[in-house]
Formats: structure tokens, C-alpha cells, sequence
DNA sequence: GTATAATGTGGGAAAAAGTGGTAGAAAGTG
DNA sequence: CACTTTCTACCACTTTTTCCCACATTATAC
């Protein structure tokens, strides 16, 4: 499971440091890919196939369905750890978010993101005014209903 | 079950004494992170996992869904005891709540909570206000309705 | 009141994490 | 086909973190 947030140098050749405790669930393999927002999004091997099916099991003749496709797919690359636990970040994708040298990488469970500190700081400022705390009741109602 | 409140001091390498009585429910897992005032939240690994099932149930694809994500999964850290009872607190949430030293670890029941001395007696106060209390709690049901 | 056990505090050493550079390989170009 | 350039893997060093141990303090029981 990923959780919690770390900062890392993204350096000049595109190699990012992975959070030590997120390594060992990448090393049996790991895709990457561009989010829904401005943020890279990097998932293990098995959830990367159950996206991956969910997305085949879309209407081809959906034209928002062959959108989504070409967001994700096209945008997928399988990667690897080099021996020190970085990841060499696709050209492509790099400058998709726009680094500069830094980057916040963000636990999200099942995968995690890659961000820029600018949009990362403006996501979080943004949600904490958004009545955070009132949604997070609602949706976490973690009363004991059963 | 955690019950009653403690102070404690947090050292300059974060560590912060959880109150010996306690430790014994967190020695099978625990989580930590930000809750809902400024203060961080600390809870046993079940009843994190049914957060956790929670926020997985929700739709990618829902962009306030994202957020609520966000939000929760990466300010939350799994920690451990250390051989005295002691737990790392992640500088990212030592930041948010900006300790300074001393932690007042108040128990709520399924979770306890860790304040910074100033920021809990402000709560305190307010809630020890008898008058604005009979407002504020009037609407909270606590017959037993079985 | 004293002794003993449990709890709390701090520091130091070893291990892990993070950084940057260099050499070799591969790909691309003239 | 040779040369240049980019990319990749490896290696060595620095910094941070974690773990462990020794000591201090408080609480409790006799």
C-alpha cells in the first residue's frame, strides 16, 4: 500500500528517487503513466492489468471511451528501479508536468503520483478550502452502521 | 480502547512517548495521520483498513474523489513502537501541527488524538463554555435507541 | 522511608537512503 | 561504415535515519 508524501530531486537526467518504503511493492514490476490531473501516476504491475482490462472492456465505439484509451495507454511505460531505487521518468512525460527539479511524490493505495510542488501545493490549498472537512465526514461516515 | 489524556514531550528527532496504557492496541499495527482539527489522529490497523476500504470504493474517475484521496492517503504513514514505547511522527505532519516540544495525546475511543499544548487547551476552553455547550450539543442524539 | 520496578529521556553508532559523476553501450547521423 | 551524441547502468561518497543502549526519573509496594 502507498501512503504518505515525500519530496525528491528530480535530477538533470530524469531519474527520480523512489520513497524507500515504496520500492519493494515496484520491484516485481511497474508501469507509468499520465494522470487525471496534472500529476504522473506510477502502479504496480497488477493494478496496472486491472485498469488495463477495465479500459479493454470499454465501448470502442464510445468516442470518450477511445479517449480515455489514448490518455492512458499512450502514455504507459513499463519501468524499473536502477540499483540506488530510482526510475528514469519518460521525456515525454516529464514534460507533460513540466519539472523543474523537484517533485512530490504522493501515496494513493493502490499507486501513487508524481506532481510538480506548484500543482501539488495548489491541490491541496484548493481542497482544504473546498468545506474539506465537511466532506470528509460525509464521505468517511465511519459510523457504525452495519 | 483509548481513554483519558497525557502529556508528553516530542524530542528533536520526532519521537513522541505514547502513554504505556495505550501501547498494547497499537503493538499489532497503527496509522497516523492528519485529522480533522489541527491535530494528527492515530489509529489501530483495523480500523484504518475500513477508512482505507472506504476511499477505495470511490470512483477514479470523480475529480472530488481524487481530492478526498489525496487528502487522506498521502497524509497518512504507518508507524511503528519503537523498544520503549515510542513512535515517529513524520515530518510532514510534525510540520502541520507545528510541534514545538510538548504533545498533549488526549484518547477518543477507536483512536486517539496529539495536540500541540496550545492548540488543545483553545479546545478545551471552548468546549468547557457550559452555556454554549447546551446550544452546540442539543441536536446530538445520545438516547439509547438500541 | 527505602528499595524496586516501570516508565521516560537522550545520545551515539551502524545501516540505509540519497546524490552525483563517469564510463560503457546503444542509437542516430553524415 | 565511422563518428558523434544520447542514454543507461554502475560505482563511490555524503547525508540522514533508524535502532539500540545506558541513564534518569517517577511511581509503587513493602
Amino acid at each position: 500500500m502507498f501512503l504518505g508524501q515525500f519530496q525528491h530531486n528530480l535530477d538533470e537526467k530524469g531519474r527520480l528517487m523512489i520513497p524507500a518504503p515504496f520500492r519493494q511493492t515496484l520491484e516485481s514490476g511497474a508501469y507509468i503513466t499520465q494522470g487525471f490531473d496534472r500529476c504522473l501516476m506510477v502502479m504496480t504491475e497488477s493494478y496496472f492489468q486491472e485498469v488495463y482490462a477495465r479500459i479493454n472492456a470499454m465501448n470502442l465505439a464510445d468516442p470518450t471511451a477511445r479517449m480515455l484509451r489514448r490518455l492512458i495507454l499512450s502514455n504507459a511505460y513499463a519501468i524499473e528501479l536502477d540499483k540506488v531505487g530510482r526510475i528514469l521518468i519518460p521525456q515525454n512525460l516529464r514534460q507533460f508536468i513540466n519539472f523543474d527539479g523537484e517533485a512530490v511524490v504522493a501515496g494513493q493505495g493502490e499507486y501513487f503520483e508524481v506532481w510538480t510542488p506548484t500543482d501539488w501545493n495548489a491541490q491541496m490549498n484548493e481542497i482544504q478550502n473546498t468545506e474539506a472537512n465537511n466532506q470528509r465526514f460525509s464521505t468517511l461516515d465511519l459510523s457504525s452502521q452495519s
